[in-house]
DNA sequence: TATGAATGAGTCTTCATTCAT
DNA sequence: TATGAATGAAGACTCATTCAT
């Protein structure tokens, strides 16, 4: 319908061409996650991040000046916004405050933590300290929203009689380190250590279970 | 007597190349540990772990063959066994299986967790991936003693009728992923973001305190 | 017309990085073949060699992904196969076997002996030690066809009724031991003692002359 | 006889020691000459000196100021004087010059080409380049008297009418050529390649006897 | 004298970045 | 825009040499 008017025979080549010139930041920054997590920024050569993204290294430097600013991109880029539909969904949520946060974190599961994406979490917690503006801008756009989000679940669990009161500042972070130590353990612990398996899905039940049995009210 | 004749305070510049060769090894590896965990591995250039250490890059390089060595002599050295300590602690534990695991948990928060020590859990987690040995190392050393240790509490309560059944293999890393939230907090987040004041002591109580409460029978 | 406006000898400065990959590889060998000869491998520095090739050390780790590789290069370049031309050219001779000889050992020196390459041979007589993989390189590609070519040729001497009987394995030896002092000689001795005046072409004619005569039948 | 006057039982180790003390230069220049013809200079470390000849790598420095101290030393001490020698046998000799001649090249090999004295050789040519007073030393102290001897000899054999005429200063390189290629054969290709068995005793033999032959008269 | 821990200048090698084409 | 050859600053590692004991 939307190509009626394009030659059909418009050969493949030139069609890829023109949709890459485009496409290419997305992905030399998808190519740039995937090392960046899996290998560290240090050990992440431009060269391969280019090579895996089917370009040459000078073709990168196009696009990103160095190194760091391919990597404050990626942070940036990645940061697909949730929040909006998160904080909307919340809004209009009708069952318990229970079902709620473990809908929540399953949500984020699904949408967020077994994706690549999680793997910024990695990244930021990996290598923060060498980039402070990096951790900052992700604690601006991440983390507090997300504590913010969590604490207004909290806080109308506490307000609906369902939860017994608590400092939900302090609570947030049960819910927080369980983030953290998903994203970390998928992109780190892992992949190295075939061994231990730990299945995600049924820990972050097992453990949502607890705290929200932990948290009602007696 | 003592000193009284000698300048009191020339000590420090006279034992420039003064032997100790004991003391090197270990303060190398405290440098070593500080810089790996505050900039990473690469980052880290082994001439600053020799100037923390007091001593040239040549002299580190008469202990620790190569900077790959010098990490993992970071990692094994840093495993003080505390497990044999805790076992027995676990053996002759008097009280409640849920003040236990209180106890546990404030036990390693303040041997480890609240230490230098816990930049290993930082370390392994953000640079484990070029490292597949020292990954392998800390679960056996670490992680699965760590574990086993959990469980056993854990099943402690269950069968003296405090804790609910549960599948304690998964339930162990509620308290697993505790332990890695703090130590990436510590090493990662906190430096960078002086904004975020999370009381990690509130935090663990909290914490601890709504999974007892979550996993105790009704 | 042609270069009126411009300056003409902007050129030299103007093409520096000038893409040569094609020539690149030969200077670098040249260079390297030239300061491995006189001054050994370990005391040549990569970075001279890059100087003499007029590139700078990265230039040539791009070329060679190490020092010991470009030595190894070196040798396996340089040996540009005389033998099949030298074994047409005996299959073909026409003249006496003594005649053949010194004509042998003449072409030998023009061709080779008075040239560069010749320091090849001090090379891996000097360095081999260190370099096992390249001793056994050097004997197979060209010591061994070295001496099969002397050695047919001694036959034909004998087969003729030129040459007396003889233990022809071990008398081409006194063609080798010749060409090897020749080498060691040019890059090694002569160098650094101005006051000793040998004449390398008288020596060779005056030296074969005796052999020859040695040889012949009574 | 000589050794009544003293302490039958003076231990051992006394003794040693006391001997050790004026050997220990010699034991130093044993290793060091093995090591250098072995390895060459720059590849051999003033510590496998130290421990080859079983003292700690500062002892070595109390008795040789620098590496190349050690390298110029290993040459001056290892030129054990035989000229004076060769000289009068030379000038009492009774029987023809080709006896002579071939009898002074056995001399030699005997008492020096077989030996690792003749490692000696093999490393003024491989490192002489970078020790141009070395060469010179060794040229002034080896070479010309060497190349004295053999003309001398020459010159006797065309005087006796057994030589037919000839340029003796050319001539004389027929036999230091063979000196030089034994010299390196035995210290740099044979150790190498297994293969080739080259029999340095017939060789010697054969090469003399054709050069002889070749300047006999006719 | 003898030791061996300590030093640091010197070298190889890597890799982010530039730029002529 | 895209390329990839070229660059050179930076960092790991070596080893001759020093020196306190």
């Amino acid at each position: 319908m939307l190509s009626q008017s394009a030659p059909p025979n418009l050969d493949e080549t030139a069609h890829k061409r023109e949709r890459r010139k485009e496409a290419r930041p997305v992905e030399l920054l998808d190519a740039a996650l995937s090392l960046f997590v899996e290998k560290g920024y240090a050990a992440t050569k431009v060269e391969e991040v280019a090579a895996m993204a089917g370009v040459s290294k000078g073709t990168l430097f196009l696009y990103f000046a160095t190194k760091q600013d391919l990597f404050k991109a990626v942070i940036r880029s990645n940061l697909a916004d949730h929040f909006p539909a998160w904080n909307q969904e919340f809004d209009s949520f009708q069952g318990s405050t229970s079902e709620m946060l473990a809908y929540a974190m399953q949500s984020w599961w699904d949408r967020i933590g077994n994706t690549r994406a999680s793997g910024m979490t990695k990244l930021v917690a990996s290598e923060g300290s060498n980039f402070p503006e990096v951790v900052e801008f992700y604690e601006n756009e991440v983390m507090r929203p997300g504590r913010a989000l969590f604490k207004a679940i909290l806080q109308r669990g506490i307000d609906r009689g369902e939860f017994r009161p608590m400092d939900t500042d302090t609570a947030v972070y049960s819910l927080v380190s369980t983030i953290f130590f998903l994203s970390m353990w998928r992109h780190s612990l892992s992949p190295c250590d075939s061994a231990t398996t730990l299945n995600p899905q049924a820990f972050l039940q097992s453990h949502v279970h607890a705290l929200i049995h932990g948290w009602q009210a007696a």
